[in-house]
RNA sequence: GUGACUAUCGUUCAACGGUUAGGACUGCGGUUUGUGGUACCGCUAAUCUGGGUUCGAUUCCCAGUAGUCACC
């Protein structure tokens, strides 16, 4: 049975339905990042008022705190963290990758697995592709990421190869580990967790196209695109992003992990990617800059937004940002967004939010994380529906 | 009232007889892309007043003013 049964909406875009154990969800979709079994602040019931659907945890950080089997004992982490939507777990490739890249001292990383030392206790840990696998049962998810060898952009050539096959030695080990790990747990009746691999290759098509063509023939669920999708000044990668998207079967989702700004996310749309996961709306928002809609109207794909030098940075044709900090809301007694639904944009105004990042509390953050949240749940449901 | 001590960005601490007097916090901006983020990066901003010594004083001396502490 296909878990993704993709239609065509009225503009002609990428969209479709997905089952998961946990629910179906419609594609695009944006998982926002609860690393730690929570998005920062705010609480499972409040994320679902803002219309998430689905969320992003750490295999990473979950094994070292609070350790998985402590998640498995809590009955898994849907209900240890009370989110009854699907869960997608990121293996912990990436955060190895940039652990040790800040500080080659901390870890290191072999054909057997990334070797590391905790940054909680200094103690040591060995992150196979089986124990990463492993643990995603333990935490019992919806969807899972195999563990994967990313490289800075700047890698050079031969080194983006090596890591492109050993993230395909580590693929093939994470799906055997995964057919094991269903069979082990009697999950044959009943719909299993999905498995993603991770598209590596930096930005050589050639190691690209030998990633995805490595991963097919493993067969997962779906692919995602590892590496950063922009490059040291922030610029869109999209050559790669579309030739990536074109190398991974129609039927197959594809994944962009760490997308994006809004922006990103509705050009990444456009070039064939279906789901997405990022930071930006509850770092941003608790730091307090707020996303604001300029138009329900979003613009096909990047012509305008390239040549848009002369508008300011914050400044993108179908929305906008605030930093709310700046000191002409100060007396601002409007919502933040009069078209937006949220609790913070229906009850509160600009200079009351200001007022409590001022002060420091944590109520701005909850109330400005959730406000980005729902611009987030509002923009893929524009996609969706083209 | 007497004595001692102190006086430097908005606040709080540095420094020095000699180029642009430094930090922290605040203020004003900016950054954030598979969350080590309550984080990071800029910018603005000060030598109490009046004399004196000196080539040169924010620094040393005197007076004033203000504050703190102690004593009466």
């Amino acid at each position: 049975m296909l878990v993704w049964q993709q239609q065509k909406n009225s503009g002609g875009r990428r969209v479709g339905m997905l089952t998961t154990k946990s629910g179906v969800l419609q594609t695009p979709f944006f998982m926002p990042d609860a690393t730690r079994a929570t998005v920062r602040g705010v609480t499972s019931d409040e994320l679902k008022m803002s219309g998430t659907m689905a969320l992003v945890v750490n295999t990473y950080h979950l094994m070292l705190q609070p350790g998985e089997s402590l998640v498995r004992r809590a009955g898994g982490v849907h209900t240890f963290m009370h989110w009854d939507r699907p869960i997608l777990s990121d293996s912990g490739g990436y955060q190895v990758y940039s652990l040790i890249h800040k500080n080659p001292q901390m870890g290191r990383i072999t054909e057997e697995g990334a070797e590391f030392r905790s940054v909680l206790d200094g103690t040591k840990h060995l992150l196979t592709p089986e124990r990463a696998i492993q643990i995603q049962f333990d935490l019992d998810v919806d969807m899972m990421v195999v563990l994967d060898d990313p490289r800075p952009n700047s890698a050079p050539e031969t080194e983006v190869r090596e890591a492109v096959k050993r993230t395909l030695r580590w693929a093939q080990r994470s799906k055997t580990e995964y057919e094991k790990q269903v069979a082990l747990r009697g999950l044959t009746g009943e719909i299993r967790p999905l498995l993603f691999g991770v598209v590596q290759g930096g930005m050589f098509r050639e190691e690209r196209k030998r990633c995805v063509e490595g991963l097919v023939e493993i067969n997962f669920d779906g692919y995602g695109f590892g590496g950063r999708h922009i490059d040291m000044e922030g610029n869109f990668l999209e050559d790669i992003l579309l030739y990536t998207a074109s190398l991974i079967p129609e039927d197959s989702l594809r994944f962009a992990l760490g997308v994006g700004t809004p922006e990103d996310i509705a050009r990444c749309h456009a070039l064939g990617w279906d789901m997405f996961d990022c930071v930006i709306p509850t770092r941003e928002g608790r730091h307090g800059r707020l996303f604001v809609w300029k138009s329900e109207v979003i613009p096909s794909v990047s012509e305008e937004s390239r040549d848009s030098s002369a508008a300011p940075q914050n400044d993108r044709n179908f929305y906008t940002t605030i930093n709310i900090s700046n000191a002409q809301y100060e007396e601002d007694f409007s919502p933040v967004d009069p078209t937006c639904d949220c609790e913070l944009c229906t009850k509160y105004t600009r200079a009351y939010l200001k007022h409590l990042f001022k002060v420091g509390e944590p109520l701005a953050a909850r109330l400005a994380s959730l406000h980005n949240l729902r611009f987030y749940a509002k923009l893929m449901d524009l996609l969706q529906k083209g």
